[in-house]
DNA sequence: GCGACAAGTTAAGCTGCCTGAACAGAGTTG
DNA sequence: CAACTCTGTTCAGGCAGCTTAACTTGTCGC
């Protein structure tokens, strides 16, 4: 159990992922980038962006000229390019795989585009893809995946190799329930006082 | 694109998660929980267990006396084990089903497992038990699958859903070359100046 | 009861990321 | 060229999480 702590050794933040990607996208729409635009896509502040981009250009990420435009380098486009590819990977596993709704989908995607490692990305790239191909075992177990039940929802303990002994399913808490339960447990402990 | 500031804005943070970890499971070995238990089995200081759990308090997550033991609130524990579901979810997901090493597996999971929304992990976690089922849709499905090429590995351009005009392989660079394109660049970049 | 030692707390300080206020450079206009 | 306006910068400050150092509590042996 130390593996969490590399949370914040990551080569990007989540922060500077999102920098990163609004200066890559703002060179492609019109050619050049400035601090305000960042500061204008990203709702932060220019004083926020000026300070960003010192700590992104101390990483090699970006080129900034005082009072100029701003430019990334060719790592910091390259990890512009690969969070924009998890995130369209992750987006399409988790609206057309998953079939969650396609706000959630683009949420869950933005929230951990840049944590996920690129076997993983590779991986699920190559599920995704096949999964949707006409390969007829593709169209067969995407008929019979939509088709099947809550799947997990009514076994039986013990038989569910992902669940092992008792069934994971009611402590995911839906949200539509959650807030609920949350509620209920917190009324529960008012009345205790 | 403001869905990104939301980060800082989850109910629990990657470190209060792993915080509430500690304590549950703390708890389940040993019955009680001290300060130190929790600062050793995270590796962080005792002062710094002293104000998360201040902090995890005010929340209403824990309660904690003064140089006494530490319990979860109902609310704490009901969180602890849906991170714990989570995790668990998404390290079967991982390795069972995108056949990434284990530790791949472990990590990945422990960066994301109280980011991703309840919807997709109960998708998710409907997927993974679906595909590991006897069902022998499900059977031939991972059959074909593991005996299915790179996938996307080569495509004509257009022909691959996910990926759109240009295939995204390339842009999610497995570390093996992860780290030798992004050094090579880095001596390009040298050797510019 | 009293000291010694472990366990916990407070205090001060660091980094990351944000803010608003005040200031500085650059360009436009008369 | 002076004034005015945009844009971008610096500065001071705040919050989250962490650290170390110094202090306080609790407990055990005598």
């Amino acid at each position: 159990m130390e593996t969490w702590k590399r949370f914040g050794e990551k080569e990007v933040s989540h922060s500077m992922a999102h920098y990163l990607q609004a200066v890559a996208s703002l060179k492609d729409e019109k050619g050049f980038v400035r601090v305000g635009d960042v500061a204008d896509r990203l709702g932060v502040s220019k004083s926020g962006v000026t300070s960003m981009l010192r700590s992104l250009h101390t990483r090699g990420y970006v080129d900034h000229e005082r009072y100029g435009c701003v430019e990334l380098t060719a790592i910091g486009r390259m990890l512009a390019e690969r969070t924009e590819s998890n995130r369209r990977v992750l987006t399409v596993f988790l609206s057309d795989i998953l079939s969650v709704p396609e706000a959630v989908a683009a949420e869950d995607a933005c929230m951990i585009e840049h944590l996920v490692s690129p076997q993983v990305m590779l991986e699920m790239l190559r599920l995704t893809s096949f999964m949707q191909s006409p390969h007829p075992t593709a169209v067969a177990f995407r008929e019979a995946f939509k088709a099947s039940p809550g799947a997990c929802a009514h076994h039986s303990p013990g038989t569910c190799d992902v669940c092992g002994p008792s069934c994971l399913r009611d402590s995911l808490l839906p949200p539509a329930r959650a807030g609920g339960a949350l509620q209920q447990i917190a009324l529960e402990q008012d009345s205790e006082a």
